[in-house]
DNA sequence: ATGAGTGCAAAGTATTTGCACGTAC
DNA sequence: GTACGTGCAAATACTTTGCACTCAT
């Protein structure tokens, strides 16, 4: 599923007025950049990846402020915190979903429940606590490195 | 519900020697004090309430070297990651439990919930994924800042 | 006696920030 | 024209590491 990125950019263009905060070409380019890049990133691989490209150069402090923004207005989600990395996903017109971490490969799964979802929704009614985001992280071995490796 | 700190630090002596490490002072030590915090902690917090207690000081470094083994041990989890703090919990003795985390006061509220480990387990059995551990982050406000915070 | 553990200070990462300059409005 | 945004380099925060000394075995 390829989502509609004129249509992610005008709504964060509405966003960024709405906030009284200029519309720059860092920050839409930025959009363009990070949906390009299309998988999960850090920074730092992000920051590399644009460098390489010869167009629309983006620096890593606007790239630390716009990842900041493009969270608030929904696009993008840290899904990752493994020891001191941590890992965005571009997750606009995804559904929500919650991640499988191979502690051998670092391939990062994802998966969809509905039945957790729900349960964390009645969790958070029992203690009257108002849900904003959640980060679900399975940590442990795929399919491929449990056949491979013997460890 | 306290646990038996004597029998932790036999276990933990244990598996020292099963790794053959050394059973030192500060290892042992290390073990009474975070119990003895009796919370979630950061490092840099436990260094400082380390430091105020006059008798058995260990420094940043070892804390920092014990944490990890007592992560593979088994008695400590890295429960929560929010922003760029890790809080840390001594969790010998308790069953396990996942955290609400509340944004506006910090407040962290462990719960249980059977029903949502289950499903997890059939998720990792849907990809063939061998789970080892995971965290379950929800992060939004409490009843007691809804209350009071208009926001 | 010996090698692993400790504490210190220095180095390494990841992220944030002050400031001069550029650009959206 | 003005204020916010950007890029750079410096600063900060957290964690790890090299080394000389200490302690468990």
């Amino acid at each position: 599923m390829s989502v509609n990125l004129r249509e992610i950019k005008r709504e964060f263009t509405k966003f960024l007025k709405r906030n009284n905060m200029k519309v720059t070409q860092s920050r839409l380019n930025l959009i363009d950049l990070i949906a390009g890049y299309g998988k999960h990133f850090e920074v730092e691989e992000l920051v590399n990846w644009i460098a390489s490209k010869s167009d629309r150069s983006v620096s890593r402090s606007t790239i630390y402020r716009t990842i900041k923004l493009l969270q608030e207005f929904g696009v993008i989600k840290e899904v990752i915190k493994l020891n001191n990395r941590t890992i965005y996903e571009f997750v606009a017109g995804k559904a929500h979903h919650d991640h499988l971490v191979c502690v051998e490969c670092g391939k990062i799964i994802e998966f969809v429940n509905e039945d957790i979802e729900k349960l964390q929704d009645e969790v958070c009614e029992d203690y009257n606590f108002q849900p904003m985001h959640h980060r679900l992280e399975i940590f442990g071995v795929c399919s491929e490195c449990s056949k491979s490796g013997v460890t």
